[in-house]
DNA sequence: ATTATCTATAGATCTATAGATAATGC
DNA sequence: ATTATCTATAGATCTATAGATAATGC
């Protein structure tokens, strides 16, 4: 696409170089990160996308759908990672311990804090609820695989559990200079450790650990 | 305060009962909150404080005061714990032990989750600097007694420490039933056992914490 | 007289559509 | 011919001010 069909920005060129619809979802996780939703009006994210604000309106039918796939796109690889961890046969410690590890990598990857768009106020209207439909079965997995690991109170130790993966959000905010390869095994651990998983349990879901993750990763969704 | 001076409200009494002015932070914090600084009109916010749109500038300058308002009442509890415990003669953990209690208080305490406030997208604006100087005074806190507890890398254990403390804003939304009596000194325990404090000693800070806690309640500021 | 509220509104901004334009593709 | 962009703009909304009004206070 090294010269595509339609007229030619007045401006410059494509900031992203992937097309103009990824500049603005771009744009969008940046200035929603960094602004909020309700504070960015189209105009600024088209200018930030390098086009001008009617040309929004050509890919998304408005700024809310920009962010409903930023969000989407977002609990989808937490989401086939759970899947595949429901699905195979490992002991449920060792499942959650790499289900943590996943998400925490989805949450602290890529350019921009996107996690930080799960913390939006305006995430309550209704038009992001295809949103919270899939958070929702996320958190399902969460809850099947924590009360397989023999918790006492199920939804209590799935509230924890869920809130040390989201911590990280407000980590990569506070001081995203902390965040490295230890991140995510270490809340994992901790994740185990709020359910009064034995010590050698935890050490077990470490080591094998990597391996699951790897096997979830390679193998397709059926 | 029967009946005020002025011209009475062309629509009902205050909701709060506690005056305007408090029926509009009320509304700030309520509408904040559930749909976002960006996303709420001072129309919205005066409709819900009773009054009408223009009524809110008789009070406050613009909604940016208004939020800024929220934001200060919200930190200044937990800095004025702070500044007495960082006075008193108490072995450290014993203090960071009762900081955290007292700021996870305020954060789970009040009608509003006013703790989600902190997490608005648009706090980068400079409007709300007064607001960032008195956060950081409170890290500063939190980082000089973590620094006494002895921790090695005291910038990541602060991090991790206030993570664990604002973690609790999180698990207000999505599970506000869990949060108990426990609660505050559950997410205590926790940040002294990330700086690997040991066990007979974390125990001690929770003996003695509830008298620190009354004790710097007591007392006076000078 | 003082005060808190109101109504009215100017001007700015924002959204979403209509229609023009400037490229490539055939 | 098709397409992606543009310009222009109508109508909605939002902010912040001016000035009127309806109470109490003296």
């Amino acid at each position: 696409m090294a010269r595509p069909t339609g007229r030619p920005r007045a401006s410059g060129d494509s900031p992203t170089g992937l097309g103009t619809r990824n500049d603005i979802l771009a744009a969008g996780a940046r200035l929603f990160c960094a602004e909020g939703y309700g504070s960015t009006s189209t105009h600024a994210l088209a200018k930030a996308a390098g086009i001008r604000q009617a040309s929004v309106y050509h890919y998304f039918s408005g700024k809310h759908e920009v962010l409903l796939e930023l969000l989407l796109g977002t609990v989808q690889p937490s989401l086939d990672a759970a899947a595949r961890l429901l699905a195979v046969t490992e002991p449920p410690e060792q499942r959650l311990w790499a289900l943590c590890v996943a998400d925490v990598r989805v949450l602290t990857g890529g350019e921009e804090n996107v996690g930080s768009l799960y913390l939006l106020p305006e995430l309550g209207d209704e038009r992001f609820s295809p949103f919270h439909e899939r958070r929702s079965e996320l958190e399902t997995a969460y809850r099947t695989l924590v009360a397989a690991c023999g918790a006492r109170d199920v939804e209590r130790a799935t509230a924890l559990v869920l809130g040390l993966v989201e911590s990280v959000i407000l980590l990569r905010r506070r001081a995203p200079e902390t965040i490295d390869d230890e991140t995510a095994p270490g809340i994992a651990d901790a994740a185990l450790r709020v359910l009064e998983v034995d010590a050698d349990a935890v050490r077990r879901a470490r080591e094998s650990g990597a391996a699951l993750l790897e096997e979830i990763a390679a193998e397709p969704t059926h």
